[in-house]
RNA sequence: GCCGGCGUAGCUCAGUGGUAGAGCAAGGCUUUCAUAAGGCCGUGGUCAGAGGUUCGAGUCCUCUCGUCGGCACCA
């Protein structure tokens, strides 16, 4: 029976429509989920969007249209950038799906309850008129509110509170003993030192009159499920917690894999946990914690002026060369670069001219000589080849580095091209045809595993490796190759 | 303020106490199967700075500088 993998990225939040960064994240998480696929596993792999909360309502009454309709029109244009850059999700959740969701946030209340873990207290917060909503100290200025320019109110109102502090301790062992691992070195001291000093309790509601537009408590509809009670049980909801049907709920929790961004770690490593042992359930095995993007070394923002829309991009280039670009260039786990000149020089280096005129320069000269179909054939050295290949890309991928992966298939693709100039191979119909023949033979399956190893990252590419090769890049051990040139991959640009 | 990451070739970075590395870019030579593509060979370094530990420090310790970030119930 095949092992069961499941892999989640975070629900993105619809009040703006989605950037480069939005597509990174899903990136990587497609990467991990196809290479379990490939590895035999049972993989499910989740994405969604985060519908809920006071700044969908207000940008939706600034856009002058009804709640409901804003965030359906902004989900699309995420499940469009899914589609986009082919990502190979199972499912795609919505907090806003009564059917699916809401019965596990309602679930979980409950089992929070049942613990004893929710209870009332009086929050005290700083209002503000301006922004007729709570604010943090975050966003004041000599003690008035920055945008507005007057002083916040102190106000306070009750609510259910959540007994976080009481599972602290118990998380940060967890993480410290790597039951709980968390990728990312810098991601992993962070959230240690939180843990270490202790998290309060934190409010899980808040009154409906200052936030309609979410789940309602159960059997308290004076108050709304506040953010991390709606949310995090995306993870959960959207394989059954909560509903009649738990199989794929067995199957599935724990997570393998969470994929998040740095900016949500406290809520994965701390808040997450502590609801899912509140509810005696099991905790993800991995926090996978990417950083951010920059744009030409600055922070992208709309206010610069500098966001990437990855539509245009793709357009521009095509879906693998983009996923390269953020695969290959950006570190897994830290903050990385864009900018154009970046993107169109790996393009030409990588791509162009390196993984494209490879497969040109093999196809087309062995589809000009061999019409007929012939048997994969690898010499000693060849084998030695694919093996340091296949052992260096694999683990790369067990440590979560992309880059290096990726630096692997391209070793084995300088070899193809060694090969081919020190045997002189276009010589070789003439000269010796027999030798030609196996060369070939031997250069297409340098190619198929190319495009073996490549299928996680550059699904498309890799098909169409295949297809000029006339095999299934998953049927190794009995490729019969039958050349077909093509277009080229990448064209210079 | 408290805490953390980073600082190594023009760029992106690897480097586990033992002769400073890779890829890209730039330069020279070379090939013509291939997308003006490929191959080969140099060049390129005060490892941010200072001090310390050590037979020996890019690596460990202390301090300084630069830079990015986290925390003070925003998500």
């Amino acid at each position: 029976m095949p092992k069961k993998f499941y892999i989640t990225t975070a629900i993105d939040y619809v009040n703006g429509p989605p950037h480069i960064g939005h597509a990174f994240e899903k990136v990587q998480a497609d990467v991990l989920a196809r290479y379990h696929r490939a590895l035999g596993d049972d993989v499910f792999f989740l994405a969604g969007t985060d519908e809920h909360g006071v700044k969908n309502a207000r940008a939706a009454a600034v856009a002058g249209i009804e709640v409901s309709d804003f965030v359906a029109k902004n989900t699309a244009r995420f499940q469009e950038l899914i589609k986009a850059f082919n990502i190979s999700n199972d499912y795609f959740i919505r907090t806003t799906d009564k059917k699916v969701h809401w019965p596990g946030v309602f679930a979980m209340w409950k089992a929070l309850e049942k613990s004893g873990d929710i209870y009332r207290k009086k929050y005290k917060g700083l209002y503000c008129v301006g922004h007729e909503a709570f604010i943090t100290k975050k966003d004041l200025k000599d003690g008035k509110c920055e945008l507005h320019k007057k002083e916040p109110e102190v106000i306070e109102e009750e609510n259910y509170f959540f007994r976080l502090s009481k599972y602290t301790k118990v998380i940060q062992g967890k993480i410290e003993s790597g039951e709980v691992r968390v990728v990312g070195e810098a991601a992993q001291n962070e959230i240690l030192h939180l843990l270490r000093e202790g998290l309060d309790d934190i409010s899980f509601s808040r009154p409906s009159k200052d936030l309609k537009w979410g789940i309602p408590v159960p059997d308290d509809p004076s108050q709304t499920v506040y953010v991390w009670c709606d949310a995090l049980v995306n993870y959960i909801s959207a394989i059954g917690y909560g509903s009649s049907d738990v199989l794929k709920f067995k199957k599935y929790w724990p997570a393998d894999i969470q994929v998040i961004g740095k900016d949500i770690l406290r809520f994965h490593a701390a808040i997450w946990p502590a609801m899912l042992l509140s509810a005696e359930l099991p905790l993800p095995k991995i926090l996978f914690v990417h950083g951010f993007i920059n744009i030409g070394g600055e922070k992208m923002s709309k206010s610069i002026g500098n966001v990437i829309d990855p539509f245009s991009l793709i357009e521009k280039y095509g879906c693998d060369a983009v996923r390269y670009y953020l695969l290959r260039e950006i570190p897994p786990t830290n903050d990385g670069d864009f900018t154009e000149e970046k993107f169109e020089e790996r393009y030409r280096a990588d791509l162009a001219r390196g993984v494209g005129n490879f497969t040109a320069r093999v196809v087309n000269l062995g589809a000009r000589h061999i019409e007929n179909e012939f048997f994969s054939y690898e010499s000693a050295e060849t084998k030695k080849a694919i093996g340091r290949a296949e052992k260096d890309y694999h683990q790369a991928m067990e440590n979560f580095r992309f880059n290096e992966a990726l630096e692997a298939i391209w070793r084995l693709i300088s070899y193809g091209d060694k090969f081919v100039d020190s045997s002189k191979l276009w010589e070789l119909p003439e000269k010796d045809p027999e030798k030609f023949k196996s060369h070939i033979a031997e250069l297409c399956a340098v190619l198929a595993n190319i495009a073996l190893l490549l299928e996680p990252f550059l699904p498309e590419t890799s098909a169409e490796v295949a297809r000029q090769l006339g095999v299934s890049v998953e049927d190794k051990n009995s490729w019969r190759f039958r050349l077909e040139r093509g277009k080229s991959l990448f064209p210079m640009i």
